[in-house]
DNA sequence: CAACTGTATTATAATTACTAGTACAGTTGG
DNA sequence: CCAACTGTACTAGTAATTATAATACAGTTG
C-alpha cells in the first residue's frame, strides 16, 4: 500500500506522509483505520523506526492521523485532514496560478486544466 | 530593484532568480536590460558573488538572461521567458489544483480564485 | 505479565545545499 | 595594447537536512 523510492532525493519520510495523506483524502483508508506499527512499516520498507515516526509525528499535527502509546495510529478521519490541508493547499494553488498566469497561461487555458482536475465532481 | 531577506530560510540565489524573473515577465526589465554584473549585485547585497553566480546561471538556463564573459548578462526578452517557463508552471498549477481538489476546495472556489488571478486580463 | 503499541533521547553518519575564496578567461574602451 | 571591467571554473569550508542507530521509557491489551 505505501511504497518508498530509496533512491529519490525526496526525503523518505515526506513520500511516508504523502502517501499516507492521499490515500486518506481519497477515501482509501477511511476513518479509524489502523496504520501499520512504525516498527513493521520500518521493516517492510527497509528503513530505521524513526523515519516512519517522523512522518507519522507529521500526520498527527496536520490532522491526518491520531496516535497513542500502546494502541497504535488510526485515521482520524477525512474531513477532519481536509480541515487542516485545505488552507495551505489552497494558497499553494493561488501561487502557483500566480507564477503560470506570469509565465503566459491564460485565463482560459487554466480553466481548462480546472476541467480536467474537477472532472466528473460538483459543477458548482 | 534587487533585494533579498537573509535571515529567511529560502536561499538568497533563489530569492534572486525569482525576483529576477518576476520583473522580466512583468515587462520592467524589458528585452536587452543590462543586470548588475556578479560582483556589483552580490556587494549591494552583501552576499558572495559566486552566490549571484549560480543564480545568474540558472537564469541563463531558464532562457530568462543572456550572459557573456567580459560583456555581462542581459534580458534575453520576455517572451524567450515565457516560452521557457511556461511548460513547467503549467505543470505546477497542474499539481497545485489536485492537491486542492483532494483537500477538498470545490471547483467553484477554484474558479474564484483564478478570477481574482487573472482580472482584468483577457477574459478568453 | 508478555508482547505489542507509540514516544523520547542522544549520538553519529551521510548527504546535500549553500556560501566563500581564489584563480582563470573573455570583452571593451581609452 | 592593456587596464578594468565582465562572466566562469575550481576547490573548499560551512551549515542544514536527512537518515540511521541504540536505548530507554511509557501506554494498552489479550
Amino acid at each position: 500500500m505505501i511504497a518508498v523510492d530509496l533512491s529519490s532525493r525526496v526525503p523518505i519520510y515526506r513520500q511516508v506522509v504523502e502517501r499516507v495523506t492521499e490515500l486518506v483524502l481519497l477515501g482509501v483508508w477511511p476513518e479509524g483505520t489502523q496504520l501499520p506499527s512504525v516498527r513493521s512499516l520500518a521493516l517492510e520498507l527497509g528503513t530505521n523506526p524513526n523515519t516512519i515516526q517522523k512522518a507519522y509525528q507529521e500526520l498527527e499535527s496536520r490532522g491526518v492521523i491520531r496516535s497513542a502509546a500502546g494502541r497504535g495510529s488510526f485515521v482520524a478521519g477525512r474531513e477532519a485532514a481536509q480541515g487542516m490541508l485545505r488552507g495551505q493547499a489552497e494558497g499553494a494553488f493561488r501561487e502557483a496560478a500566480k507564477k503560470a498566469a506570469l509565465a503566459g497561461l491564460s485565463r482560459g487555458e487554466a480553466m481548462a486544466i480546472l476541467d480536467e482536475v474537477w472532472e466528473g465532481e460538483d459543477k458548482v
